[in-house]
DNA sequence: GTTGTGACGGGTC
DNA sequence: CGACCCGCCACAA
């Protein structure tokens, strides 16, 4: 735990909370935020960007909240945005569009 | 301490 | 629907 504690306590919040979505449902980033109550998306987003606790963290879980897939690892698009889709698949997650997943695979 | 950028969100055209 | 603008917070240089 204490390795690269290079993080700050807002980055540590956003991988708690993002830890705790079960798999086949997926999060919007204001979903996190609410979790934490800190910070916006905007913030959560740069945080999970960097997020170093892949794939122990479900960062690929977290999506916006028009549906698409939003990034993964840095990359707004690209080859991996695909993996990311098709891992949220396998997990079980609906797509109402390629690319987008059904509003009814998110929390709360 | 200041500036710029970013895996967002909501509103408006 | 899509495209555009503004506002939000956090982080790196």
């Amino acid at each position: 735990m204490d390795s690269n504690r290079k993080l700050s306590n807002f980055e540590n919040a956003v991988y708690d909370a993002v830890r705790q979505i079960p798999p086949g449902k997926v999060a919007s980033y204001g979903w996190v935020v609410g979790q934490i109550a800190r910070g916006t998306a905007r913030a959560v987003g740069t945080a999970l960007a960097r997020n170093p606790f892949a794939p122990e963290v479900p960062c690929h879980r977290v999506v916006r909240k028009d549906g698409s897939l939003g990034g993964f690892f840095g990359e707004t698009a690209g080859p991996q945005l695909g993996r990311k889709a098709e891992m949220l698949k396998c997990e079980g997650v609906p797509f109402k569009t390629p690319g987008k997943v059904d509003p009814n695979a998110f929390i709360g």
